[in-house]
DNA sequence: ATGGTTGCTTAGCAA
């Protein structure tokens, strides 16, 4: 039975991590592959090594900060960038790809900062604003995955330690309820269709040997629709990759869909 | 308890 096979991993700078992507094609062979904080501006993007590879790159990049990607084996019928909606907003998190059986959505959630800060609020304001596009753009009924850091733990048994993180920007009540909007929509969370255990997280800080010890959150998600679950087989962490010299501080999510 | 590390860009910020 052919599979299908879609990544999301935060590369913390695609440009420092360029080898280890490749690494991660030749070793997955992901169909789609949905990457955030690329941190590089389209003119500067590593295309050519990609297509190389043998993969097409939709990117929507800024300098030093944000920026998103989408790398596909067959280029997407459609295509867009941003949150589409009339803020004058510059900062580069969002792309999406309309593809045959998949429509994929990379997203880069803002981390918020602190509690209450002006980062924390806009965090608050993008994700209202997310479910505003799937309400606006999208179709609960097509097979679309929304992919990405959305830098929010869902529920205690994605967090460590959930009462030291309780007051976090990560697993605060406040962003946990606004995601909760966006998955309301109707996407359910593909990787808690195939594992129902705490302590398996996607990102874990380069600090306090916070790897070794375990000590992470899972904040990387793949959240599908009803057409795009019923297909959903496997899902997977791919903590080898968190591994080692020049690891991104985030691990990728691989998901395998039918057909 | 405010440590500790990485990346971008060059000393300070963001995560």
């Amino acid at each position: 039975m052919k599979l299908m096979r879609l990544i999301t991993w935060n590369v913390n700078s695609l440009r420092a991590r360029l080898p280890r992507v490749l690494a991660l094609l030749e070793r997955h062979q992901p169909d789609v592959v949905c990457l955030q904080e690329t941190k590089v501006t389209d003119d500067l993007f590593p295309r050519a090594e990609l297509e190389a590879a043998g993969y097409q790159s939709l990117a929507h990049g800024q300098r030093t900060y944000n920026g998103v990607a989408i790398l596909s084996k067959v280029a997407p019928r459609e295509s867009g960038r941003g949150l589409d909606d009339d803020s004058d907003d510059e900062q580069a998190r969002l792309v999406w790809a309309r593809f045959e059986g998949l429509t994929a959505i990379s997203a880069y959630v803002p981390n918020g900062s602190e509690v209450g800060s002006e980062k924390w609020e806009y965090k608050l304001s993008w994700l209202a604003r997310a479910r505003s596009l799937l309400d606006r753009r999208f179709d609960r009924g097509e097979p679309l995955a929304l992919c990405g850091d959305l830098n929010v733990a869902p529920e205690a048994r994605d967090v460590h330690d959930p009462d030291r993180w309780a007051e976090s920007v990560l697993f605060h009540s406040a962003a946990r309820d606004a995601l909760a909007q966006v998955r309301a929509w109707g996407l359910v969370d593909a990787f808690r269709l195939h594992h129902e255990e705490g302590g398996l997280f996607s990102w874990w800080d380069y600090r306090m040997l916070a790897f070794p010890k375990n000590h992470g959150l899972r904040i990387d998600h793949v959240l599908v629709t009803e057409p795009l679950a019923k297909r959903s087989r496997d899902a997977f962490i791919d903590r080898q990759e968190r591994k080692g010299k020049q690891a991104s501080d985030h691990a990728p999510v691989v998901v395998d869909f039918e057909g």
